[in-house]
DNA sequence: CCCCACGTAAACAAGCCGTAAACACAGTGG
DNA sequence: CCACTGTGTTTACGGCTTGTTTACGTGGGG
């Protein structure tokens, strides 16, 4: 095997945390844990875990918050518990961006069977709270960018923007997407609003703004904003 | 926008069969279908399917002899279907390499969310995304092509060709199937835009234009991008 | 020898992109 | 209650890339 895979559960009932522990630890899986959904979104950046079993039952928080606010920056795999057998429930959950979803009560060895399908997915790396290129540095789980040393301040719309370039890193943005994304459904024949806020943005973030290093305008389809090796091929 | 997914649903009941289509095209997905497990085996490998949908339940063989068969040469994403609600037989077919298992009767919106779930984690796994011949790579993840280690810059059109191309990389792509892919429908005529962007290809990844190593021209039918052992038998 | 399909070259037109500036609107603090 | 500030939307324009149009050259087969 690869190294160890660590998984963060996070449920308010300690004996369903022991529970999970013990059929996961069984199988080899360091297991870190968090009985609330604030706390689950504290843990969760620094965390590096390569899965989260979230409970929708949380004493805080609904447990469908938690996964929205975790998605805003991580497509780390999410597992759902739920008591709640409705298949709205299901589907909604998985449309937000959850991976498998079981009801309570539920036998042990299907949930680790299911919790290993779905790690066998994963490569290496989903989590990545952090991105970075060159000087550039988005912190997405604090919603912060720094250019070098100094943090860069940015508007909603261009925070937004930039980190779905960041989650695509590499490849090309579509203008379909990111207005779809950023501005929402319907928008999708304003794409002269890209123009002025990418404008806005690269003022922000290149040392020149008519020379872009970061963020590639690819004529026609949409933007890239460069992966590392991207950007150390082009120096 | 990403280009369509393709699902392969393997079942031997007709109006099973039927009721994954409709669900699964409504979503936008382009079902293929076998009725048999040999059907299956045989049509999988040359499908290009992005998922596989199967029923355990088949005439000739068992579902999970398909899984395990598949499972020998590719990691293809596989839905397992069954009247069976045992919890060993759902441990059995995950642990064999299934990714989700669900329990007929299901509800089409829980099946639709769960394949939507798992095609979603595709592009990380994505089975092969490069194309290379000789010195020419194709990253069609990242939308870019190199010829040796740098980069070549290609209009929209340019690459919609070339990209079609590698598709379909040591067969004939015919000037009808180039016209209606890229220029679309109503274009049937105009095969002379593929001599004029042909020729800017070839000038831009062809050291020799006039002696092209890479996009061969078929007379009278089309023009074929030669596949790996094709250039090399041909050095 | 001529015809057909393909290759080549240049000029043209449209679409796309970058840039700037004015405007509307909400929140803040005096 | 009012100026002030930052944000997002709207409008306008010039320049450049791209795709299209038009024209001519080439080479093999009937």
């Amino acid at each position: 095997m690869t190294r160890q895979r660590r998984i963060l559960v996070v449920d308010d009932e300690p004996q369903i945390r022991r529970f999970l522990r013990t059929g996961l630890s069984v199988q080899g899986f360091e297991v870190i844990e968090a009985e609330s959904g604030a706390e689950a979104l504290r843990v969760a950046p620094t965390a590096r875990a390569d899965l989260v079993v979230l409970d929708l039952q949380l004493g805080d928080m609904d447990g469908l918050d938690v996964l929205k606010r975790l998605r805003e920056w991580s497509w780390l795999p999410v597992f759902i518990l739920s008591v709640r057998d409705r298949e709205a429930d299901k589907v909604k959950a998985l449309e937000l961006g959850a991976d498998d979803y079981m009801t309570k009560p539920f036998g042990a060895a299907e949930f680790v069977a299911r919790v290993n399908a779905l790690i066998r997915r994963i490569p290496e790396i989903a989590a990545q709270p952090k991105f970075s290129v060159g000087d550039l540095t988005i912190d997405m789980a604090r919603r912060q960018v720094f250019l070098g040393e100094s943090e860069v301040k940015l508007s909603p719309k261009e925070y937004q923007l930039l980190q779905f370039l960041a989650r695509h890193a590499g490849k090309v943005a579509t203008h379909q997407q990111m207005l779809n994304e950023v501005w929402g459904p319907g928008h999708a024949e304003d794409a002269h609003y890209l123009r002025i806020f990418m404008r806005k943005l690269r003022n922000k973030i290149e040392t020149d703004a008519t020379r872009p290093r970061y963020i590639i305008t690819e004529l026609g389809v949409g933007y890239r904003l460069l992966a590392p090796d991207q950007y150390d091929a082009a120096s």
